[in-house]
RNA sequence: GGUGGGGUUCCCGAGUGGCCAAAGGGAACAGACUGUAAAUCUGUCGUCUUACGACUUCGGUGGUUCAAAUCCACCCCCCACCA
């Protein structure tokens, strides 16, 4: 939480102004005071922000803390994108009910290379430094690993919750993962890092790295914390496995057309979150949709549009918010939608073709799909799936959402 | 190391010889209503089959039986308690 105010706090209106930028769509800021103290040198803070490499593919939950160092580098900060190397190859026990599986040295570094790629799409490659961290955790030795761990007991990692409750119900917790925390740590402590940034689950390693550069004898980092943002489902944490994502590198059409199938209320988190639009910006909308006076459906394209822009451009952003219109406000059809041939005769009838085209998963399905009038071709109902269309050209529509141009030949 | 419990269709979970393609819930999908939102209602939800029906599936491999997810043997994996 936010500290109470305290009048004892170096105050200046630069000062002020950093803080109300830092602590936007934040969880916990720790400490504010310290932070003030910093702040007030004038000089740029080292700000730290670690990603573990084992998810090569960003999605727009990895962003938000993206978007939390941008906000840094535009104040002008020093921003370091650490890449977990060798902490990867452990493997983080936040949030895990069991040991994580370790990496390969070949994924680590594989999937490093391919968050170098994405990154930069939010923050600026000028002002970014990419560190790695087996850069100082291969070059210590074993009594070096010793000493570190002398400086963190037991008790205070047990206070964790999620090996707590790994312990109490006896689930395995190996030795390995104590580790952990205290390497990420030890980044800090290598880095001399002023704050380090990480989504709330993050937050007991955070302060354990606070407390390790104390025992180094250095002034300990400030911790951000930022929340987890929720997936398509408006529930569940984004992730990829749970398949509630926007993943980065989509396509533009793919990217709008996943924004805008999310939840009203969703749809503020995001702009919190994810958009650059100032809070104040954000609140006056949220109130013309209370008082009716912008359709919820419209503040929701803008949103989709300024996040689609952030990662493809503006032309390219309008073109997904024309095409999204078009295709299910007008009727249309989208531009990438898939082509597909056969010949007249069996393969034309609509069961089949829509099964080896791939529009459904087999022929009972779509056989299934068209009984429940899922299926127009040219726009009309067709609810007959075994009459073979005849030689043409048709645009085929299944559900909302499935397309495709069929030739008959 | 010992003892006990378990592995079921996308997930959770019922099912202890035929009435089981397998209850129930969730997810997903389709339709209605909408703003491709939410909520709600209806339907679908192994493969093939226009229907009748056939075939494949209940950790693996063999076996018993007219008949097995259900019984037996061995194997693999998971969990709990004790050490």
């Amino acid at each position: 939480m936010a500290q109470e105010e305290d009048k004892s706090l170096p105050r200046n209106p630069e000062t002020d102004r950093q803080i109300a930028q830092i602590m936007r769509g934040c969880a916990e800021l720790i400490d504010e005071k310290d932070l003030r103290k910093k702040l007030s040198r004038g000089k740029p803070l080292t700000v730290k922000t670690g990603f573990d490499p084992t998810a090569p593919d960003l999605h727009l939950g990895h962003t938000v803390l993206l978007h939390k160092m941008r906000h840094f580098q535009e104040l002008g900060h020093n921003v370091v994108f650490l890449i977990g190397d060798f902490t990867g190859l452990i493997g983080d026990p936040s949030g895990r009910s069991e040991t994580r599986p370790a990496l390969t040295p070949e994924q680590v570094n594989a999937n490093a290379e391919t968050y170098k790629k994405q990154v930069f799409k939010i923050l600026d490659p000028q002002k970014t430094i990419v560190e790695f961290n087996s850069r100082w955790l291969n070059a210590m030795g074993a009594a070096d690993f010793i000493r570190l761990a002398s400086h963190y007991t037991v008790a205070r990692m047990m206070e964790r919750d999620d090996f707590a409750k790994r312990f109490r119900n006896n689930i395995p917790i190996s030795i390995h993962e104590f580790i952990y925390p205290l390497a990420q740590g030890y980044d800090s402590v290598a880095l001399k890092a002023d704050m380090e940034l990480g989504g709330t689950d993050q937050t007991f390693n955070l302060l354990v790295g606070r407390h390790l550069q104390g025992q180094y004898g250095q002034e300990p980092q400030c911790i951000l914390t930022m929340p987890l943002l929720e997936g398509l489902d408006g529930v569940k944490k984004m992730s990829k496995s749970l398949g509630n994502y926007v993943g980065i590198d989509e396509a533009p059409s793919e990217m709008f057309g996943k924004l805008m199938s999310i939840s009203d209320a969703l749809m503020w988190r995001y702009y919190e979150l994810l958009s650059r639009k100032s809070l104040e910006e954000i609140a006056a909308l949220k109130k013309q949709v209370e008082k009716g006076e912008a359709h919820p459906k419209t503040v929701k394209e803008e949103l989709a549009h300024e996040i689609t822009t952030q990662y493809h451009g503006e032309n390219a952003a309008s073109e997904a918010r024309q095409g999204f219109n078009a295709v299910f406000a007008g009727g249309g059809i989208p531009e990438d939608t898939p082509e597909y041939s056969c010949a007249c005769g069996e393969a034309s009838a609509p069961a089949v073709f829509l099964a080896d085209a791939g529009l459904a998963a087999s022929r009972g399905e779509a056989k299934r799909l068209i009984s429940q009038n899922a299926l127009s071709i040219d726009e009309k109902p067709h609810t007959d799936p075994f009459t073979p269309l005849q030689p043409g050209s048709y645009i085929v529509k299944l559900g909302k959402k499935r397309f495709l141009r069929l030739t008959v030949n």
